[in-house]
DNA sequence: CTGTATCCTCGTGGATACTG
DNA sequence: CAGTATCCACGAGGATACAG
């Protein structure tokens, strides 16, 4: 829960699930997130092998995001969270 | 993880999944939190649905929790945790 | 395009002492 | 036994502006 336990990491990690991300891309998925916070949590989730950075030296820049093993490890975890997530809402309502 | 994200919560689930506790048994199970912590949470998780709190008017006190089937659900989120808690602990080292 | 820098609010969580 | 009452520190998260 330390690792995964960030507002938007589940988030990203869900969204890098369905491919790799540029940080603009990543910013177009999760329309409320501030760039200070995404690279926030991005960088908390680099930083605990969730993903991997990639930056590529051109001109604009451009930074790839992906999730390393460890990361992808986590995809059952997500599914099931949303299935739990539904019923959930359905007991609660 | 707006319900399951307070810092004791998958904890005192984690607790429960063995058998009803009462308030005092579930201190000894999770020895660093404080009463008032223990209260909060078990409170918040009751206001879920994910426990139940039975009082029984007794002198002594005595107060009662156990999972609701929503609680009970969680049996295979938490051991999906542990493991990859514990992978996650071997890939990081 | 991919971020930093600054400033600020608020809530979570902890320490400690006390109570019906 | 099963909590409350108070007080406090810290940091997560957000708003806004700016930069290489």
């Amino acid at each position: 829960m330390e690792v995964l336990g960030g507002k938007w990491k589940l988030a990203i990690v869900k969204v890098l699930l369905t491919g790799t991300h540029r940080f603009a891309a990543l910013q177009r998925a999760l329309p409320t997130i501030t760039p200070r916070m995404l690279t926030r949590q991005l960088r908390e989730l680099e930083s605990d092998r969730i993903l991997r950075r990639t930056v590529y030296a051109e001109v604009p820049p451009r930074v790839e995001y992906d999730l390393t093993e460890l990361g992808a490890g986590l995809a059952e975890l997500v599914e099931w969270l949303d299935r739990w997530g539904r019923e959930y809402r359905k007991v609660r309502a």
